[in-house]
DNA sequence: TCTGGGGTCCTAGGACCC
DNA sequence: TCTGGGGTCCTAGGACCC
């Protein structure tokens, strides 16, 4: 018999959790909101049925929660962390191997005995000790416990939560009819790239050409093409591997422009950033300060520069490093701008091995010889306008902008980091010194 | 008026080295 | 003055996930 996995995944977490801590909330419509109160990040299955989309910021749908009594919750990640811990204890003890996926998702390597009785168990236990309500999905593979997982979700009379990808026409039934999309890694991009191939089911693409795949979707589309057919190439990790950075931000309830107000809020990043590398015991080598405006305000002025520097020693104590992320806030500050976030993000994170202590920091790098406004204003106005610039800074800032504000078609990036990374610099890393 | 905050992996291209 | 190929490291950007 093959070894299998299962995914088990938490219904409507945040909002199951909070129904833990005030049983009133039961059956009822609920939601739970984003940091700021923005957005709403998790519904209750009657929020679901009033159509409540995922995401959806608060304000669009004050007029549905308002009719209909919905239940609003701020979020509350100290309460969530400690549910799942719970949660996840409960699920080792029934794994041969467990991977925490995430806070309220976990991969299990299944005894051989593991079957269907063994899976409502399992879910009545996580259910009775927590409170909890768990989906399982089980199948050869990762991709396939994920479409377990989703099936069972989504039909969870008939399933009772729990699902097993098996192979025959069953399965390939089942795979007829659903999207590309619902596959774990396929998102809007991959499956119109995959449409443009004639593959739009699961089914479909489980049968296509792997030469054409990997042609077009590259080696990630390769493996999760064998991973559909039951080839395991996501292995199981048990052991988290070390965070790679450590991202702080926050956006304003009002925008700021002045200089000194970001400076204050940035303080506040880079010391909580600070905290979670110490605690990980943890060193940054590098620093990227980004500012973002406000991107759904069409017709205003917008400008999302980054910047950055490698480090010639590893540190993470918050003086250092509030030094430095304050330098570059005001390399990359430009007056006349209203400003919705400002983040910092501590990277090239080494462990113990590789720390030397700070004693004085001098990785900052010299005033730039090159004005870098001059040449962002100059390619703008060959290319663009003020209103829709061409070039804006590089992938941290540009994360979440849209169409308007990536680079137009045809031009060959010119960005903005660009200019930033073959600046002179002094006592940076190495390839940062080479440029100097 | 209000519209989250984190993360990961892969790839292309340039710099640099021998 | 012109000529080569192979390899590594780094950065930026794209895509996806929870």
């Amino acid at each position: 018999m093959k070894s299998r996995l299962a995914l088990v995944d938490c219904n409507n977490f945040f909002c199951s959790c909070e129904r833990v801590f005030d049983p009133s909330l039961m059956g009822k419509p609920v939601v739970v909101l984003s940091n700021n109160d923005g957005c709403i990040i998790s519904r209750s299955e009657e929020s679901k049925a009033l159509g409540i989309p995922m995401g959806a910021p608060l304000h669009e749908q004050q007029e549905v929660i308002r009719r209909n009594g919905v239940k609003v919750m701020s979020s509350n990640y100290t309460l969530y962390g400690d549910m799942s811990a719970r949660v996840m204890t409960i699920l080792r003890e029934a794994a041969t191997g467990m991977e925490v996926y995430s806070i309220d998702e976990a991969f299990l390597e299944l005894p051989e005995n593991f079957g269907f009785q063994e899976a409502r168990a399992l879910r009545a236990k996580v259910l009775r000790w927590t409170g909890i309500p768990v989906c399982i999905g089980m199948g050869e593979t990762k991709m396939l416990a994920k479409l377990a997982n989703r099936h069972a979700k989504k039909n969870r009379e008939k399933s009772g939560g729990v699902f097993e990808m098996g192979e025959g026409a069953e399965a390939e039934e089942l795979m007829a009819g659903v999207a590309c999309d619902a596959l774990w890694g396929v998102g809007k991009n991959l499956s119109r790239r995959l449409a443009g191939l004639g593959i739009t089911t699961v089914l479909e693409f489980k049968k296509a050409d792997p030469v054409q795949i990997r042609k077009s979707l590259g080696v990630v589309g390769e493996r999760m093409l064998r991973e559909v057919n039951g080839t395991r190439c996501l292995q199981l990790e048990e052991m988290p591997p070390d965070r790679k950075g450590v991202m702080a931000s926050r956006s304003f309830g009002a925008p700021l422009e002045k200089l000194e107000e970001l400076e204050e809020a940035l303080a506040h990043h880079v010391a909580r950033a600070g905290e979670k590398v110490r605690r990980f015991h943890l060193w940054a080598t590098r620093v990227d300060v980004f500012l973002q405006t406000n991107r759904f305000q069409k017709g205003e002025p917008q400008y999302c520069p980054g910047a950055g520097v490698n480090l010639t020693q590893a540190t993470n104590g918050t003086a250092a490093l509030m030094g430095i992320a304050a330098k570059l806030l005001k390399k990359i500050y430009r007056p006349g701008y209203k400003y919705k976030k400002v983040g910092v993000m501590l990277g090239g994170l080494v462990g113990a091995g590789a720390y030397q202590p700070v004693l004085a920091f001098e990785g900052v790098r010299e005033e730039p010889k090159v004005d870098i406004d001059k040449i962002v204003d100059e390619i703008n106005r060959k290319l663009g306008d003020r209103k829709n610039p061409v070039i804006t800074r590089g992938s941290m800032g540009n994360r979440r902008l849209g169409g308007a504000w990536r680079m137009k078609s045809g031009h060959r990036s010119p960005a903005y980091t660009t200019s930033w990374s073959q600046l002179p610099v002094v006592g940076l890393g190495k390839s940062g010194a080479k440029r100097s």
